[in-house]
DNA sequence: ATTATTGCAAACCCTTTGCAACTTA
DNA sequence: TAAGTTGCAAAGGGTTTGCAATAAT
């Protein structure tokens, strides 16, 4: 089911950001392999007060890490209804979404996306660089 | 193209919002004689500046009639990639998504909309009252 | 040695809330 | 007259930024 070990995941994110000139600092590894570890999306809150039991780790040192990832690839973006905004790191060809619960925020994986038909008329319109974001909202059977 | 007129969605509006017992305000006829006339999705403070130059109007008023009107499912969001959230009044069966400038924030709507079958899954995995919102991100031809 | 990265604190922005005054039905 | 709605001002919460100190290559 789950398409990237942590390990591979994390080896694959510390490759891909050397690749591109960053530097591996001890904050930074212990927020990649929480992610790594982690397979679902967390607020940028979350990761610090999580990497914080090990390790000492700024709210900002997290943001700034997540927007070097985002630029990477290796993080994609999961939005919440109230526009909270949470991370996950994913491996090479792990596009995917969720469905969450608008009660207690817990996510579920959905392996599947359609949005290539949409993405063809994006550029069509004359856009490029295009990408998307779909999130699902519902509520959980726990919440029920 | 366009499912229904500026004075239909109006209508429709007042109507849907009169039945759930709600009142006719002049600032809330305001947003929403805006919003008709507008077919693109705002934001809560480009509502008020526009609104405010026929009739003074409270941020905290735009975004407390946007409440309603998401609840009544007469306005749609639109997410941001930063977060921020606009709104977009629909009128009957009028789903349909965006793409998103990322550089001048210009939306440019789309009429198709593939998540029955997303929704589905989240239904089979205990989800209910499932919904969904997708943007897609690029850059417009006059920003590239 | 160079330059990315971090921590801290302050600034920012959008959004929400409390409350008294005002309107609508 | 009862209850929804508004304006104002303050608070809230997530995110970003400047800068000097630190650490990685």
């Amino acid at each position: 089911m789950n398409c990237s070990s942590p390990s591979k995941k994390l080896d694959y994110a510390l490759a891909v950001l050397k690749e591109r000139g960053h530097r591996l600092t001890s904050p930074r590894r212990a927020i990649l392999e929480l992610m790594a570890e982690e397979s679902r999306p967390l607020a940028a809150e979350d990761i610090r007060k999580q990497v914080e039991r090990q390790n000492p780790c700024d709210l900002a040192t997290v943001y700034r890490n997540m927007d070097a990832c985002l630029d990477a690839g290796i993080v994609q973006k999961c939005m919440l209804e109230n526009g909270k905004i949470l991370f996950e790191l994913v491996g090479e060809h792990d596009h995917h979404h969720h469905i969450i619960c608008r009660k207690c925020e817990r996510t579920e994986r959905i392996n599947l996306c359609l949005a290539d038909e949409m993405e063809e008329i994006a550029t069509s319109l004359g856009f490029t660089e295009v990408d998307h974001v779909m999130e699902l909202y519902g509520v959980c059977g726990d919440c029920r």
